[in-house]
Parts: C-alpha cells; sequence; structure tokens
DNA sequence: AGTATGTTTCAACAACTGTTGAATAAGCGT
DNA sequence: ACGCTTATTCAACAGTTGTTGAAACATACT
C-alpha cells in the first residue's frame, strides 16, 4: 500500500507545508511547531534542513518563483518572435505578463494556491515587501518594461512604472483571494475565480497603458 | 515647558503606538510590549483600555476608516451634484475615490502613513482580508459602484467588479509604499510619492473604465 | 559485519507571549 | 479632607517561541 504512493522527501513536506502556513498566516503567524505537525516532522528538522526561520521562508517563496519566471519570459519571446520587426500590441505584452499565472491547469493545485498567498503577503508588506519581490522577480519584469516601452515610445518613465503598478497591484491582490470581491457583489463575481478575472483584467490594465502612449 | 506642549491622552498614545507598529509587523508580528514601550505606559494599560490584542488591532483600523469614507463620499457627493441630471464622468468619480487618499496635507503626517500601512497588510491577508476590509470600507464603495454603473451602463457586473478590483489592488499596493518601485526603476519613480502616483493612477484606471464601458 | 555519512528525533534551553488580579495613583465632586 | 470612580502600574501566571547539542536511526560503501 504505502509503495503504491508516490511518497516526497520530508524535505518536501516541510516547505509544502510551510508554503501553506505562511500564506494564510503571514511569517509571523506561524510557527515552526505548526509546520512540523503539518508535515509530520520533528519540530528540529526544518532547522536541520533550511537554517533559521527566517530562509526557510525564503526558500519557500522562491522555489516557485523561479517556475513562475520562465514561464512569463516564454510568453514574452513567443509574443515578441511573432511580431518580428513591426511593433508588438500592448494587449500581447499584458496577456504574457497575466496568462501563464491566471490560467491553466496549475490553479488547481493547492501548493501554487497556496504561493500566490504567499506573493499576496510578501508584495504589500512593509518590511519583506521591496526587497525579497525585488530580488525574486525584477530581473524578469525588466524585459517587460523594456516590451512596454518599445510598445509605447510616446509614453513617460512615470507612467510606464505606475502602470505597472497597477497592474501589479491588481494581480497581487487577485493572488490574495480574500472574498472580498464576493461580499461586494453579493455574489455575482467570485474572487477565487482567477481564470474569470484574467478576462477582465487583460482588457482593463490593456486599456490603460494604450491610454498612457497617446501623449 | 510641559504645559506648552499638547499632550495627548495615555490612550491616544497606544492608538498611535499600535498603529506605527502594526503597519511595519503585521498583527502577529507586533506585541503588546512593543507597543507599551513605544507609547510610554505599561504592558497592561493596553488592556484595560481596549481588551484583547484582536480588539486592539480592529480599533485602531476602524479609528480612521471613517474620516476616510467620509473625504470620499464628500467627493463624490460634489461631482454628482455638479453634474446634475447629465451623465457623471468617468473620470471625476475616480478622482473622487483616489484624490482625498492620495493628495492633501495629512500625506505629512506619520500617523496617516503608518495606517495606510495597515490597509495594505490588511486588504491582501488571506486571513483579515474579506471580513475587516467589507466592514470598514464597503457601504461607502457600494455608492462608487453604483455610480460607476450610471456611468458606464453598457459595461456588464463581471467587469465592473474586476475593474474596481484592479483600482483597489493599485491603490492598497500604493499604500504599502514598499519602495519596490524605486528599485524597479532605477531610481527614476518613487513610491513614497503619492501624489506623483496619484497623477499617473487618475489616467490609468479611468481608461480602464471607460474601455469596458464601450461594448 | 563494520563503518562512515547523512537524517531524524528527543529533551531541554532561556526568552518571550497575552492576559489577569491585586495594589497604587490620580481626578473630582462634595 | 473625604469618598468614589477612573487610570495606571506591578508582579506574576501558564503556555509558547526559535534554536541547539546530543542521541538514535537509516543508508550505502567496503
Amino acid at each position: 500500500m504505502a509503495e503504491a504512493e508516490i511518497r516526497i522527501s520530508r524535505k518536501d513536506a516541510i516547505l509544502d507545508a510551510a508554503e501553506a502556513n505562511f500564506a494564510e498566516h503571514g511569517y509571523d503567524g506561524v510557527t515552526l511547531r505548526m509546520i512540523a505537525k503539518d508535515a509530520g516532522v520533528d519540530v528540529a528538522l526544518a532547522n536541520y534542513h533550511f537554517g533559521r526561520k527566517h530562509e526557510l521562508f525564503e526558500q519557500t517563496f522562491q522555489r516557485r518563483a523561479e517556475i513562475l519566471n520562465k514561464w512569463r519570459l516564454d510568453a514574452l519571446e513567443a509574443c515578441l518572435k511573432q511580431a518580428e520587426e513591426g511593433p508588438v500590441s500592448v494587449r500581447d505584452i499584458i496577456d504574457a505578463y497575466l496568462r501563464p499565472l491566471m490560467t491553466g491547469p496549475h490553479l488547481k493545485e493547492p501548493g501554487w494556491r497556496n504561493y500566490y498567498g504567499m506573493v499576496a503577503y510578501v508584495n504589500s508588506s512593509t518590511a519583506w515587501g521591496g526587497q525579497l519581490m525585488s530580488r525574486s522577480f525584477d530581473p524578469a519584469i525588466d524585459r517587460f518594461i523594456e516590451a512596454l516601452q518599445d510598445a509605447l515610445p510616446e509614453a513617460s518613465d512615470d507612467a510606464i512604472y505606475w502602470g505597472y503598478h497597477c497592474l501589479s497591484g491588481a494581480l497581487t491582490l487577485a493572488f490574495a483571494q480574500t472574498g472580498r470581491l464576493d461580499h461586494l457583489s453579493k455574489g455575482k463575481v467570485c474572487s477565487t475565480d482567477l481564470e474569470g478575472g484574467y478576462l477582465q483584467m487583460v482588457d482593463f490594465i490593456t486599456a490603460g497603458f494604450e491610454r498612457i502612449g497617446q501623449r
């Protein structure tokens, strides 16, 4: 029976448990004993594999960040290659930014939903926010900013960066899945429906960027 | 000397200290002893005035929420009254939503900056997010949603609510003031410059809403 | 079989947590 | 000056925190 299941290593079990707990309660709201209990291991094991709590958090955060960056950059590259010479459409850039994260089968996996919760927490935390997000995502984001600047030669730097700010804020708030939209819309809109949100956000954000290019 | 200064009550000193600490470290990252030390009072006094830690957090959060709702609703009312009969412009609605919060002399006060940090934390926290934000702000937000629906009769509910989601995400990320934009733009844009961000965001968000009304 | 190496648990640490009840101080009407 | 109510501090509680060093287990190589 046991050999029929695919058993993950205890090290990965700790990462998974950490992910789920950090997503729901943030860094300080989680104790190493909560994580160890969920992972079915002793408290000391987290220390053995990952060092201090701080490092466990960062490693948990970065594990999926790289996957995510690759998805996005592949999508961006594909749309740049497809345009070949001619100007790239703003919509395609925004789509390359949002689609890989907000659609697809990985949304069914609790691991990814949990990770998204962590991203939401980190992105708007005054303490972690700037540092950790920049370290994990900025190299990839730089490419998107460049592409937007190319597609919108008339737009000022201020407009481009604050436009990206709007995009990033909207995405990470979607990641938090707080259920606020459900309450506000009296059930008409579901904030856990990322695929539905994706369709609306692409239009909305694209319009924003196109407007600032008309200066 | 002492009678020349305007001394705030110890109760208010606790609220101020709580605000600053919760903004920087979130709920679980703050201990009552940190707050008491900053306020210059004994630990037990927080309990005497506010009950449990949980209640202190909520009272700190709600203290300024009402002020903020009033600012916004006054601005909305003014622009609705000014339009009188004719259709209200989308831009004026967005302006009424953003301007009172992102511009003005209160931005110089550390208390308000701290409070904004709390809002950022609460809004994208999976645990607090839905409940507390809805309780504090939704009655006012409902009015803005109505106004947007009136101004954009062709837009679907999905589009309106996800549009508001983008607006809310962008605003609360601005509140977090993480310094990420500074890093990403290599110093060209400053994420603590809310007034500068306001100018860009009004254009960007207005364009988004106007687009979804053209269906 | 024995040994070296990497995992995992056990037991304990000093420090810190939110909360409480009793003790003390302050403010104020009379 | 007295009593009464409200503020504030003090001292302590039982439980929890991250972290560690030593001990026990597992695994693979010789």
